[in-house]
Parts: C-alpha cells; structure tokens; sequence
DNA sequence: ACCATTTGCTACGCTTTATGTAGCACTCAT
DNA sequence: ATGAGTGCTACATAAAGCGTAGCAAATGGT
C-alpha cells in the first residue's frame, strides 16, 4: 500500500488539506502549516511533485487532476475528524 | 484539525490499516508494519487508545467503534491508491 | 538603470524522533 | 517447572525534523 507510505510521512496529510481548494505558494503553503521547516516542505513536495499528486503553476502550488479523487477522502477524513472530536473521550481515559 | 495531526503521524495510517478487519496482538501487528520498533507501535497504540480509536481485547488490538467510519475512509484511501498505482507518472518526471 | 519585494529553495547547527536489538515481567498450557 | 506466547521497556545509534538565515532569480515600481 505505496500511497499510505507516501501520505502517512509527517505533514502530507497537512498540505494536500491545505492545498485542497486554491493554490498557494511556497511560502503561504508554509506559513498555512504552521511555519514547517522549509527543508521539510521542500522534500515533500518534491515527492508529491515525483508521485503526479501537485505541481507549481503560476499561482503555486496546486493538487493535479490525479489528485481530485483524494481530496474527497480527505474531506470525508475532516468530516470524520468533526464527529470524532464531538464523540471523543476525554483525555487521560484508556479503555 | 487535529484528526491530521494524530493520524497524520507516522506508521498511523498503516496501523490502523492493518487493524481495518481483525484484530492483531502487539507483536502480529508489528510484524505486519515491517517490524516497526517496538517503541514507536506502543507510542502509536497509546495515543489510538487515548483518542479511543483503538483498544485491546482478548484477541489483541482492535478498532472501537468511534473508528469504524474511519475505516471505512482508508479503505477509499486504498482504492484510490490501486488507481493511482495505475495512473502515476514514471519515477523521476517532475511535471 | 536602480532598488525593494517576492518568489522557490538551500545551508547549517541543534533537537527530536525513529530504528534495531535485547530482554523483562507476566500469563497460560503442558 | 518449563516453554512459548503476551505486552512492553531500555539503550545506543541513525534518521528526520526544526528554526534561522540567506541565496539566486523573477517581478514591479520610480
């Protein structure tokens, strides 16, 4: 299951979220995700670049066609994250 | 959204991935995440626990019922990733 | 032509996180 | 009691991430 390798990495998620619906450049995408290290940022849109998932048009950084399909998980993932905080129990409860 | 933040994590989405149909013991489920170090999976299970996606029962981890609808989100995942799979471009084109 | 701004991105030193191996304490069947 | 399985921890090493600073190129204004 190559993608969950690809989209579990530190941040993936984060910035395919952050990209989901307008293009942004570099350093918004950065500051969007809470000032992550350039280094970091870097590599993994380098690898999100390599994998087809975005590209670097005039506007910036965007999510590819290939990419649509996801977007929409990852807006049912957000969704999901809704109730889940609502229905989540509190902190310190294991089991 | 802080649903990325903890699933955003590494070995997160495989974990729960490998725990989507039956549960695994510690160390199946381990072996099952190309032997992750045995530090990082009890971290990881610890923070699941917490958030109450996860718990341990007789027959080892298992999802709880808060995360079912997760479940069934990583299983869009992972269709769309046979797709994707499928449609990406070769390794080492950058757009 | 000149300067300031903004762009994508890199370098560097430091901290945090993950890895890999070994092994402990416990339970249970034999 | 012994042996195999369990969840989990310790420790040293390697990898990844962080924060800051700054470079080279493109852009826009005066």
């Amino acid at each position: 299951m190559a993608v969950l390798e690809l989209v579990g990495q530190k941040w993936m998620l984060r910035i395919l979220w952050e990209l989901r619906d307008a293009p942004l450049t570099f350093r918004a995408l950065r500051a969007r995700c809470d000032n992550v290290s350039p280094t970091v940022l870097n590599q993994r849109l380098a690898a999100l670049r390599e994998a087809g998932l975005v590209e670097l048009g005039d506007d910036g950084y965007e999510p590819t066609e290939l990419c649509r399909g996801l977007g929409d998980i990852l807006l049912q993932l957000t969704d999901w994250s809704r109730r889940w905080d609502a229905e989540r129990p509190a902190p310190g409860d294991i089991d």
